[in-house]
RNA sequence: CGGGGUGUAGCGCAGCCUGGUAGCGCGCUACGUUCGGGACGUAGAGGUCGUGGGUUCGAAUCCCGCCACCCCGACCA
């Protein structure tokens, strides 16, 4: 048990830390809050861009690139905006470096000092609304519909591996639109989106609802998210959809001569998920084995395992189990065959299991004489001998029953740790052991500053199939309309 | 930014209190035996003890500064 993991009950950020470390999806780095993302890590994200890229392709927007950098006047354009971000931004102010006249290294070249500083983008709103300014004159030229993928750097005071890292991956999508409907449509559908994409590719179950004000994007008029439940009971929040309004039309002049030549703002939206993904990816299946991944966006679906005594015995096992390794990738599986010497069977599937690959495969010299191999599925932790023939059929099945049967528990994890709270005591209680809390709210910022003060708990979102319910707010005593979701956030 | 903890071989740690030849386990290399749930033997390689100063004949060990990382809180995707 060279690489066990401490467990969830035990320590449970220790358990996700070393569950990426010993999994290689990433580790920490030389730089303070930064992580380096390895390649079995940066291989799954791949697949999550793939997916999402495709859906965006799909809902017709496409891909630009716009600067790191961003003039410092440009994020005091929007005052919110500004207000929002200016807390946990990096600063450029110099151009070069020199070495140092006492030998000592090099030094800042106080000679090369910017005149106007550069931010490092901790979003894109500034300068692509700044560009579109010059690309939007007419209603032809709308809707606009850009995506892009990039990394955005944000000071955060304490940083988490995947969770809240200062420099992160991510894509954020800026549209603008002739009508104010059309604009809250898109925010809407890329919401729906982030949904479908979260639940049938990571087969996380999401939430879908508006922010608070109080949590709502610095800039926006309305902030639409999905929210996911941890198995720690904790909720995260897994992606953002942002109905900008006019208000960086405004702030950047960008305006349009609609079909009836009338001079107007255009309206717009913004919209992304992180590397923060990676996070909920981990949080919501693994176990104490280590990962469990949906078969969707694994970066090996299958391993196979040859079980041998000696390389007559290998070659024996290797002729049968080549040709099934090209026909599963013909099938478009992601197959490993580890005939490596390295290690003994044992071992391999303690590490495939550590690195959450749905389905493993065995075959050793009984089996060889059988007609047969062993499958395993890693969801289950549970294994079956069943004939060679017709494998490339069943493999596919199993996949997407691991795939459906990911899903269906975190869901049914979620139902477990849902809860209707109607009482201060109860919330109170109910929030120490985690999970949603399904509470009336009186609507007002005070009241949800109140309760974050006294309990923690965030309301995660005003979800958007709330049920219209008289009540009274526990804590407030005033009257409520229906339930919110609180929970304690990552 | 507050409170706590940790920095010694690639990884995990002991040694520090009480200063005196830098150790253990895993991993790594070679060879042999093994191989159906994290194998074993033999022989090896690998460390300016986070960093800068100080005390001392002598510092991983004592003193001061700095840096980094982790955990817990306040801010945030």
């Amino acid at each position: 048990m060279a690489k066990a993991i401490p467990s969830r009950s035990e320590n449970y950020s220790e358990w996700y830390n070393e569950l990426i470390k010993k999994a290689n999806l990433a580790e920490n780095s030389a730089v303070r809050g930064c992580m380096v993302i390895k390649p079995y890590g940066f291989a799954i994200w791949e697949k999550m861009q793939r997916a999402l890229d495709d859906m965006f392709k799909e809902t017709g927007h496409e891909n630009a690139y716009f600067p790191l950098f961003i003039p410092k006047s440009f994020l005091s354009k929007e005052a919110s905006h500004v207000e929002g971000f200016a807390k946990e931004c990096a600063v450029v102010t110099h151009y070069r470096l020199k070495n140092a006249e006492d030998g000592s290294g090099v030094i800042v070249d106080p000679d090369a000092k910017l005149e106007e500083e550069l931010i490092v983008r901790p979003t894109s709103e500034t300068v692509i609304w700044s560009t579109y300014k010059n690309w939007i004159q007419s209603y032809r030229d709308l809707p606009l519909l850009i995506n892009q993928w990039a990394n955005v750097v944000r000071w955060e005071m304490r940083t988490r591996i995947f969770l809240r890292t200062t420099e992160f991956l991510w894509q954020e999508g800026h549209t603008a639109h002739a009508t104010e409907a059309e604009a809250e449509a898109e925010t809407r559908q890329m919401l729906d989106v982030y949904a479908t994409f979260a639940e049938e590719w990571m087969a996380l179950p999401v939430l879908r609802g508006h922010k608070t004000a109080n949590e709502r994007f610095a800039g926006a008029v309305d902030t639409q998210c999905i929210e996911a439940l941890m198995q720690d009971g904790k909720a995260l929040q897994a992606g953002t959809s942002h109905f900008l309004g006019q208000n960086f039309a405004k702030a950047f002049d960008v305006q349009f001569l609609s079909k009836e030549n009338k001079l107007d703002y255009v309206w717009g939206t913004s919209w992304g998920v992180s590397t923060r993904l990676m996070g909920a990816l981990i949080m919501a299946h693994s176990d104490d084995a280590g990962l469990v991944l949906p078969p969707k966006l694994a970066p090996i679906q299958v391993v196979i395992v040859p079980i041998y005594r000696n390389d007559e015995q290998l070659d024996a096992l290797s002729e049968k189990l080549k040709p099934l390794v090209a026909e599963l990738r013909k099938a478009g599986i992601s197959v490993k065959y580890d005939d490596s010497d390295a290690n003994k069977p044992g071992w391999k599937f303690a590490e495939y299991e550590l690195r959450g690959v749905p389905v493993r495969l065995a075959m050793g010299g009984r089996d060889l004489e059988n007609g047969t191999v062993e499958l395993a599925r890693r969801d289950l932790k549970t294994k079956e001998t069943v004939p060679f023939d017709g494998l490339t059929e069943r493999i596919k099945t199993l996949l997407d029953d691991i795939q459906q049967t990911i899903y269906e528990r975190a869901k049914a994890f979620r139902a477990d740790n849902t809860f209707r709270v109607d009482t201060k005591e109860e919330f109170e209680e109910q929030i120490e052991k985690g999970g949603f809390l399904l509470a009336h709210w009186d609507g007002t910022s005070e009241t949800e500053e109140a309760i974050k003060e006294a309990t923690k708990a965030t309301i995660r979102c005003i979800p958007f199939d709330q049920e219209p319910e008289a009540g009274t707010d526990p804590f407030s005593g005033k009257p409520s309309q229906g339930r919110v979701v609180f929970a304690r956030a990552y």
